[in-house]
DNA sequence: CAAACTAGTTTGTGTTGCAAACCATAAAGT
DNA sequence: ACTTTATGGTTTGCAACACAAACTAGTTTG
């Protein structure tokens, strides 16, 4: 068998997951949002939310900052350069398997 | 957001589950595979192909007949229709994923 | 007949993903 | 003033999971 298909068992974990795929995915996007968006955009309960991103932050894949908006609590995340590298290779991983696959 | 993106959270687990989507891809080509041929092939040990198979067939997603090779047990795995259906359905997701990402 | 091999399954354990409960602060109602 | 209600999250509790190690049942080899 082709080693890009046996590669797929060491997708990275972090990423591979669909929450923080998503989550990942966004911020790829977006270049820096806040906690209330991404849940929005997500669709994910705040509590997940909170845990997906605190593994995100301790890969080293996200930076969050807490500040303050006016006098409410306010949660920027943005995608480190790292976290962009790991989710570039994890979208090329995943295309040649699908280019692989029929 | 897209929904083709939301809809990442609502991946198939039984097939995105590295193990399992490697034994799935394999089976979708092969027509049939015996145990040990999947163990070779995948890379994976006798004990978590054992656990990943069950639940596989569990989820209807494979047909396993346990049989004998002249003294020797012989396990056949093959995908079912719906096995089949949830691979490409699962692929496309994927595909839908790469490219509306960059 | 004992040791080693074959083809798997079961068990033990640490990790995870998830929702529900919780917390601190701030605004609104009465 | 003071008690709800809302905001923006974090922590907790638990079932499910992935994995390797240990085990099982039968077979061949020495």
């Amino acid at each position: 068998m082709s080693d890009d298909l046996r590669s797929l068992t060491d997708l990275d974990r972090l990423i591979h997951e669909p929450a923080r795929l998503l989550i990942v995915t966004i911020l790829s996007t977006a270049e820096s949002a806040d906690f209330l968006f991404l849940q929005r955009e997500t669709g994910l309960t705040k509590g997940n939310l909170s845990a997906h991103l605190s593994k995100l932050e301790e890969g080293g894949y996200v930076k969050i900052e807490k500040t303050f908006k006016g006098k409410l609590p306010l949660t920027v995340c943005k995608l480190t350069a790292s976290g962009q590298k790991a989710f570039q290779g994890y979208r090329q991983q995943m295309q040649a398997f699908i280019m692989q696959t029929k």
